[in-house]
DNA sequence: ATAATATGATAGCAATACTATTATATTTGC
DNA sequence: GCAAATATAATAGTATTGCTATCATATTAT
C-alpha cells in the first residue's frame, strides 16, 4: 500500500476550499494540524484561531484556504472516503468470486486504522477516529440538501454504490443492496464509537470486531455461507 | 394508546433541568416550541434568544429551566426514547411469542411517526424528525463519557437492552444480540434520515420501509422465518 | 395585605465567526 | 539581482452566541 500511494493524489471537490491546501507547505499544516487538533478538543471547541495558534500562523491566513470549519471538514472526510475507496478498489480489483471480494471489502471498510501509512501529512489513524466522531456532524445541517447538490458527498456516495454493486453480484435477488452497503458503512464507524464510549451497547471488544459483527450479519442477511 | 398514555409520565434524569419544565406553563411552552423552532432551523442556529421571541418570553426566563440548549436536547431525546419505550413494552407485553414480540418491536421502533398522539404539548411527529435529524448531536460531544455516567443517556440504553434480551429470546446462541439491538435503534433513524436527504443511499422510499429492510436484515441474521 | 416566588428587562462580558485593511515576507519572472 | 506579483501576518472591527448578574415587576400562596 505505502509506496503506491506516494503516486496518487485523492481528488477532491474544489468548491470544498478556496485555495488548495496541497499547493503549499501553509496549506499542508492546515491538513495535518487540523486534524490532530481536531482529535484533541473536538469539532465543536475547534477554531481557526486555535489551529493558528497551534501551527503559528494566523487564523485570517486559514480564511484563505477553507471558508469555514464545516468546509474543512467536508474535505477532511471527502479525503478520507477517497482513501478509503482506493484501498478497496486496490485491493479487490483482483479478486473474481464475488462472495471473496464482498467478504474483503467489508473488511477494508469496517476495520480499525491503526497504523499511519505515512505516505503524506496525512495521519490516517487520527483521521479515522474523526470520522468515527464527527462524520455525522458534516451531513447533519439544515444545508445537506444544497451541498448534496454541490456534490460534497459524492465520493462516499460512489463508495457506498460500489458496495451496493458488489452485494447484488452475491446475491441479486437481493432486495436492499444499497441499503444495506449504506449499513456496512454507517454501522460500522457506529459499533467503533459505541465500543469506545458505549461499551453496554455492543458485543464489540478487544476480542470481537465490527469487521466480525457486520460480516456475519451480511452473509446471513444474504444466506450465503462463508467459506474459504 | 392516546387515552392511557394520558396518566402515565415520562421520567428524565433530573440533572438535565434545572427547573422541572412539566411544572410550569412556560416550562410546557419551552418544551413545545423549542421542538417546533429545532425542526424548523436546525439544532445549530437554534438558540434561547430565539426561542423566547417565538414564545414571548424572555431568554434569561428559559436559562432557569436548562443550562443550555445542548442539556435541553437531551431532554427531548431522552423525553422522546421514554416514549418509545412505553410503546414498546406497552405493545409487546401480551405476546409470548419470542419471533412475533421481536417483529412487533421492530415496528414500533423504526416506523416513522405520523400522527401527533396529542395527548400533552409535545408532538411527537416533529421530534421524531429531531431525532432523526439532531439525535447523533447528543452524543458525538467530548462530554460523552461523563455525561454516560451522569445517567444522561439510561433511557435509550435501557431500550437497547430490552431489544437484545428479545434477540436472545429468538435465538440464544446469536452471538451480536447488543450490536444488533443498537443497529435497529440507530439504523432504524438513518435509513429514515437516507430517505429523505440521501435516495441513491438507500432502497427506502415511499414503498419500501426501513422497517420491511431492517425486519429482514434482522430474521435472516437469526436465520429465522417470519411466519405469521 | 404581605411575603415569597416566578418572570421580564436590561446590561455586560468573553468567545466565536467572520471581513477588511494594511504591512511585511516570499516567490517568480525577466 | 531586482521588480512585480503573490502569499502570509498583524491588527482592527462587527454581529452573534452563550452565557451571568442585577433589578424591576408580575403572580401566587398564606
Amino acid at each position: 500500500m505505502d509506496r503506491l500511494l506516494q503516486g496518487v493524489q485523492i481528488r477532491i471537490n474544489e468548491k470544498l476550499y478556496l485555495k488548495d491546501p496541497e499547493s503549499s507547505g501553509l496549506g499542508k499544516k492546515i491538513i495535518e494540524f487540523s486534524i490532530q487538533l481536531i482529535n484533541e478538543i473536538g469539532f465543536e471547541s475547534f477554531t481557526f484561531k486555535k489551529l493558528g495558534l497551534q501551527i503559528g500562523s494566523n487564523e485570517s491566513s486559514i480564511y484563505r484556504y477553507f471558508e469555514n470549519k464545516h468546509k474543512l471538514l467536508l474535505y477532511l472526510t471527502s479525503w478520507y472516503w477517497g482513501w478509503m475507496e482506493y484501498q478497496l478498489v486496490f485491493a479487490t480489483n483482483s479478486i473474481s468470486n464475488p462472495k471473496e471480494k464482498l467478504l474483503k471489502s467489508i473488511l477494508i471498510i469496517t476495520r480499525e486504522i491503526k497504523e499511519d501509512s505515512s505516505f503524506s501529512h496525512i495521519n490516517e489513524v487520527l483521521l479515522n477516529k474523526i470520522v468515527i466522531n464527527e462524520y455525522s456532524k458534516s451531513y447533519t445541517t439544515k444545508e445537506v440538501d444544497t451541498e448534496n447538490k454541490e456534490g460534497f458527498y459524492s465520493i462516499y456516495k460512489r463508495l457506498v454504490g460500489r458496495l451496493g454493486e458488489m452485494i447484488s453480484l452475491v446475491d441479486a435477488d437481493y432486495q436492499y443492496p444499497t441499503s444495506l452497503a449504506s449499513t456496512i458503512l454507517e454501522n460500522g464507524l457506529h459499533q467503533h464509537f459505541l465500543k469506545e464510549h458505549f461499551p453496554s451497547l455492543t458485543d464489540c471488544n478487544n476480542q470481537v470486531t465490527p469487521t466480525q459483527f457486520l460480516t456475519h450479519l451480511v452473509f446471513n442477511t444474504l444466506n450465503q455461507k462463508i467459506d474459504e
